[in-house]
DNA sequence: GACTGTTTAATGTACG
DNA sequence: CGTACATTAAACAGTC
């Protein structure tokens, strides 16, 4: 056990290797798109280990996104000023931590030339359009889609609970099971009956007229992140935190009509920094959007070094 | 100038 | 033990 002063388990090093944590970071958002500056966020408010040497790990992270094909890059529109890009999974990057091993991969996920420009590119596409209808998403994610409630998209990563129906089901809920991180703090939320519009109020997000005289309250006690922790695992949430029974109700769309960058912004900067305990940004952007229409422009451009980067993916996609 | 993104190279390490 | 994947370092170009 951790001395109470000194270490704590969460100061060693989370079981993630730099791809699930970003993958994690990624899927934890309601656009599931983070701009760079924001994965940063979510890993340092999650594990403290990783807000030391910040330096080579971002470095590293970095590395990742560019050399690893299951991340794609999405151009900001003009009207989502900011630095940098969104990352996002690539949607055929599905199960790539199916062996319930977080650390590493079974087989690194390699876009293929041949699919790149056909195949991906259709599909990429239809992730692009259908990428804001969370209740198909959700349920893709969880293997419960049909082919034909998700056409074509690609399974988002199954993380498995860490220890729990992996390849020895002990049932213990490891300190660092994907639940306890990021589902922690969700279901704190809804658990302290925190109204969704305050949530996206913080992150900037245009609140509807019927959701923000909901608005008005503070952020919940959701206590110091802390990986040790006992966190019950509900059923009602994936191991991403994002809840099984969608808290957003395809019918309801009160969102903006576009996806709104959840970038470092007053709002979601004075939330990440506050020195109170519980304000926990990646969690607030698991609110769903739900936006209609989108208007994307792909553009991946990669060189196709010695084994890695298949050629070149440069297609404009516009929805109309 | 700091941040973002790409790439190469070396080293570390998990897994079959 | 070898291979493949992961981490780290670093150079460098582009962008805000």
């Amino acid at each position: 056990m951790p001395r109470p002063g000194k270490n704590s388990y969460s100061d060693q090093k989370p079981p993630y290797s730099y791809i699930s944590l970003t993958a994690m970071a990624i899927q934890s958002s309601a656009e599931k798109m983070l701009p760079l500056s924001d994965i940063y966020k979510f890993i340092m408010d999650r594990f403290p280990y990783y807000r030391e040497n910040t330096q080579r790990w971002q470095n590293s992270l970095r590395h990742n996104l560019s050399f690893n094909d299951c991340f794609i890059k999405i151009p900001r529109r003009p009207d989502q000023p900011g630095k940098g890009s969104f990352w996002a999974l690539h949607p055929d990057c599905g199960d790539m931590f199916e062996n319930g091993s977080f650390l590493r991969r079974r087989k690194r996920f390699k876009v293929h030339r041949s699919e790149h420009l056909s195949a991906k590119n259709s599909q990429m596409i239809h992730y692009f359009q259908q990428h804001h209808h969370h209740h198909q998403q959700q349920q893709a994610k969880l293997g419960l889609a049909t082919p034909e409630t998700a056409p074509g998209m690609g399974r988002i990563p199954h993380f498995q609970p860490y220890g729990v129906n992996g390849p020895q089901s002990t049932g213990f809920k490891h300190p660092f099971a994907i639940e306890n991180i990021i589902g922690r703090d969700y279901k704190n939320m809804m658990a302290s009956g925190l109204p969704l519009a305050s949530v996206m109020h913080h992150l900037g997000y245009p609140v509807p007229s019927q959701l923000s005289n909901m608005v008005g309250s503070m952020w919940p006690h959701v206590g110091v992140i802390d990986s040790m922790a006992p966190m019950p695992v509900s059923p009602d949430y994936n191991p991403f935190g994002v809840p099984m029974k969608t808290i957003c109700h395809p019918g309801t769309q009160t969102m903006p009509a576009v996806p709104v960058p959840i970038k470092p912004t007053v709002s979601l900067a004075s939330i990440s920094t506050m020195p109170v305990p519980g304000a926990l940004p990646g969690s607030a952007t698991q609110i769903c959007p739900s936006s209609s229409s989108t208007s994307l422009h792909l553009d991946q451009t990669r060189s196709a070094p010695s084994e890695g980067k298949t050629s070149s993916l440069h297609s404009v996609l516009v929805h109309s």
